[in-house]
DNA sequence: TTGCTCCTCACGTCACGTGAGGTGGC
DNA sequence: TTGCTCCTCACGTCACGTGAGGTGGC
């Protein structure tokens, strides 16, 4: 019989036998006259059981001794066979449930669900979607950076802050902040800077400073700055950064 | 910040961020005089941004409409995702089932695990193994050209073949089978005709006939008896088939 | 001549891993 | 000079899918 009456009667495609023939599991037949070749039911029944054991997952290259051996059983090659698919069924089972619960946070698939709801509540508010982006970066690197005990308070200084009495003033800060630039007048920035320094006081209060295990974030933080803010951005941020010092140098 | 460590930040390799730039999802850093990529912060957050969809399953070439339109929430294509985990994991559980099942048999991966009870008791029994190759092949054949309603009837004559008062003489007729050639005796050949004829004639009778649903089986298998019977044992097994069309004719 | 089957390259898949071979600053 | 980090190709992975381009018998 010819390679297409082989591949149709054993339910394969007839590049696969030739790529059986490429790894050795399938000899390569007798040729007719005209190059074609001539295949027996001896090859039938070879390709038949390659593909009982591909369909257990055994690869091709793996297959030569079962085919060959008579004594081979492959029981050993089964317990590992069986031992990688439960491990590749959980890690997958795994990824479902990290879908999961980003659907249940109506999270982006590139954000950290923990944080979704508080993001999803400044995104909302924010009359323009760019400061919104901007959110997204800076809670994608803390989260990067924070381990599992700053996670949560991480969280909950999202959450302080995006809570209803805080969101619209932090709404407007944030939207004014994004604004400053060289052409800002200084007594803008400065006004800037008592506000939001006045609005942030009883919560760096609560808080009581920055979460703890980001010790080794603020130079990336820093960096971070340097990179997105400009010069009035990045004075405006130093000012507050003073007064907030000056605020806990009062009660040591 | 340089590739090694924009790399050991992120938490994946140097060849991974190639990789990124030559797919489009992280675009090429300036370089310093000497020709190394010098890294900034957003590189940093647009890698992590990258490896949580990664971690998702997202594709590579599916990420660029979520890392560049604000808009887009990835909602239908973790819709899409999660089916195709779901479908998955279906598949890799068939397999462990799969596995499972000749585990429990105690069948080779190659071997229709329905028949593998039977075969082991022929295996069992033969003086030499390569008459249970020979089964194997037999039953990997038939096990290919059976359906689901057929299958069980083979099961079945495999099982009365191989039942405690049938299989010594079943082995010994195959042994002497397989000894037929050229060199053989007519009359031993006549000896082995009518000893497999009256062995198997009541086995005959209580299957009543052979398993139907094989119809458009018989060239195929007569193809196989002419690819690796010779001449003498492909006479005895005409000279068999003679002998029970007779018997059956005297009781139409 | 048209249709059908067969043939042989050879590239593409997906996300990188793994050398090979070479360069620049301490 | 030695070590370290960086660089650019370029092949390999796994089991084939998918053309491209050509041939032989009805």
């Amino acid at each position: 019989m010819r390679s297409g009456e082989l591949a149709r009667t054993a339910g394969v495609t007839v590049r696969a036998l030739r790529h059986y023939h490429q790894v050795g599991v399938l000899d390569e037949p007798p040729r007719t006259h005209n190059g074609y070749r001539r295949y027996g039911v001896r090859d039938l029944i070879r390709v038949l059981r390659i593909k009982r054991m591909a369909a257990l997952g055994i690869p091709l290259d793996r297959m030569r001794p079962l085919l060959d051996d008579p004594g081979h059983d492959g029981a050993a090659l089964l317990d590992r066979l069986d031992a990688e698919l439960a491990a590749e069924i959980d890690r997958l089972s795994e990824r479902r449930r990290h879908i999961a619960r980003i659907r249940a946070e109506g999270a982006a698939p590139d954000t950290p669900p923990e944080l979704a709801r508080f993001l999803a509540r400044f995104a909302d508010a924010y009359p323009s979607p760019g400061l919104a982006g901007f959110d997204r970066d800076q809670s994608v690197l803390l989260a990067h950076l924070a381990d599992e005990t700053a996670m949560p308070e991480v969280a909950r200084l999202y959450e302080r802050l995006s809570s209803p009495d805080l969101l619209p003033a932090m709404v407007a800060l944030n939207v004014r902040f994004d604004a400053l630039d060289a052409g800002t007048a200084p007594e803008d920035r400065d006004a800037f800077v008592d506000d939001f320094t006045s609005a942030l006081a009883p919560v760096v209060q609560e808080i009581a400073g920055a979460p703890s295990g980001l010790a080794d974030a603020s130079d990336l933080l820093g960096a971070y700055s340097a990179d997105v803010l400009n010069a009035t951005q990045r004075r405006a941020l130093e000012m507050i950064s003073e007064r907030f010092a000056a605020l806990s140098g009062h009660r040591p």
